[in-house]
DNA sequence: GCAAATTTGTCCGTATGTATC
DNA sequence: AGATACATACGGACAAATTTG
């Protein structure tokens, strides 16, 4: 129970750190804890683990790095809230660390954000509801009064915007790998020297193109709008990049 | 420098820890280092920092669970490979844990990577090159082979077909989505109760289906021949569902 | 508002396992 | 085999944050 760490234990096993990790997951599986739910205290999961409380410190952090805990100082720890958060860390990382392929990464994502919504159209088109057809032009409106004064505003609109768009699908993952991955492009986006990031006027226009094919039902001309908001986003890249290669 | 932590820094300021997790970010941005560098020690990365051991440790554990950092036990730290195993840990975590809506993770799982490939359809037919196709009829000849035998390799060979048919596109971000995706599906699946892992027999023959339209240039063939391959895995994750209501 | 109790945050010193030369 | 450099792990002490009486 002192220093030595268990010699009884001598198969080949991993690091003890890691044994705590899997224990404190299994423990969250075999209480059927949820989100929210509290976990024992550093010191009960020392005894608990067999673990002294650097290893079991270092565990929680991995955990919670990967938002399966959370932990609130003097208070406690807590089951996490499961969110993509690590996603956005390590991708917003890459975007950051790559030395000319940055902008690669960026135009990977603003794909992938596109093919959701063009690849889920059909669906999206079918149903979309009044009321968040409404919530939809009401976002757009906001954008109208809120575009020209504040700029951080209204990109949290935008982002407001698509999170409704998808909604509707009922696949959390899309929704919530949608939000990841904008959350990434505007952290990234403004570390691109030469990156132009002043919305284009035509913005607000196309997303309100968007909503009026949906309310219309018309897919070809919902997929048309998702083109015509997409391509400039498309071009802002290409033109950063080809700023930065010539200047 | 001794034990206490900078008293005259009293701005409000996070946790040192989390300070020492941005400083060894900003080393790597700053040095410009790239995924294998190698980075100071843990006693280095103390002063350097003005951290203790602990706390250093801590914020290494979790740059490590995000790949950003890579520890080799008595040979030192490295510069991640910035993969995508966090979000496979995250995602295999919550489909674990969930109690009854588990299936619904694995359904959002499935459907995400079939709207990658039927959102790429176009491109993919028409980026994939007579090699490429070779290789894909390869990896369905070793599914008749290795079939009926050996239950894992087949898993592994279907993998792979997967990961070369996105592969074209050269769209990093959806190739290592769709493999953590597959990953998080093979870890999680055998865990759910009365869910069926056994393949079918067609599948085999779908995958032919998918090569023989991508090499006949036919776009609605393709997208066909993916909902034939999609719709029993899609179905065999709707009776397990049911199964586990019903008994 | 204060003080006590609980819990996490940080530090230090030391010993051990592991890989390289 | 020995030496060195490094990560791993332990235990104890004190600081800081939060809740509660």
């Amino acid at each position: 129970m002192s220093g030595k760490p268990e010699p009884g234990a001598k198969t080949g096993r991993q690091s003890l750190r890691q044994e705590v990790v899997e224990g404190i997951k299994r423990y969250i599986l075999e209480e059927k804890l949820r989100p929210g739910d509290p976990l024992p205290s550093e010191t009960a999961l020392c005894e608990e683990l067999g673990a002294s409380r650097s290893s079991v410190r270092e565990a929680v952090k991995i955990l919670n790095a990967l938002d399966i805990v959370e932990v609130r100082h003097g208070h406690g720890t807590y089951v996490g809230r499961l969110s993509l958060s690590a996603l956005v860390e390590s991708l917003t990382f890459r975007g950051m660390l790559s030395p000319d392929d940055d902008f690669r990464v960026m135009a990977d994502l603003v794909d992938v954000r596109e093919l959701f919504e063009r690849g889920m159209a059909e669906r999206i088109v079918a149903l979309l509801t009044t009321s968040q057809l409404d919530v939809l032009e009401g976002l757009v409106a906001r954008m109208r009064e809120t575009g020209a004064k504040d700029g951080h505003g209204f990109v949290e609109v935008d982002r407001e915007f698509h999170a409704q768009l998808v909604k509707p699908l009922g696949n959390v993952l899309i929704g919530q790998l949608s939000m990841a991955f904008w959350e990434v492009y505007t952290v990234v986006a403004p570390h691109l020297d030469g990156f132009d990031a002043a919305y284009e006027a035509s913005t607000i226009a196309d997303h309100q193109a968007i909503v009026d094919a949906a309310r219309a039902g018309d897919v070809p001309g919902f997929l048309n709008a998702l083109t015509r908001h997409y391509t400039p986003v498309r071009r802002r890249i290409a033109d950063a990049r080809e700023r930065r290669e010539a200047g």
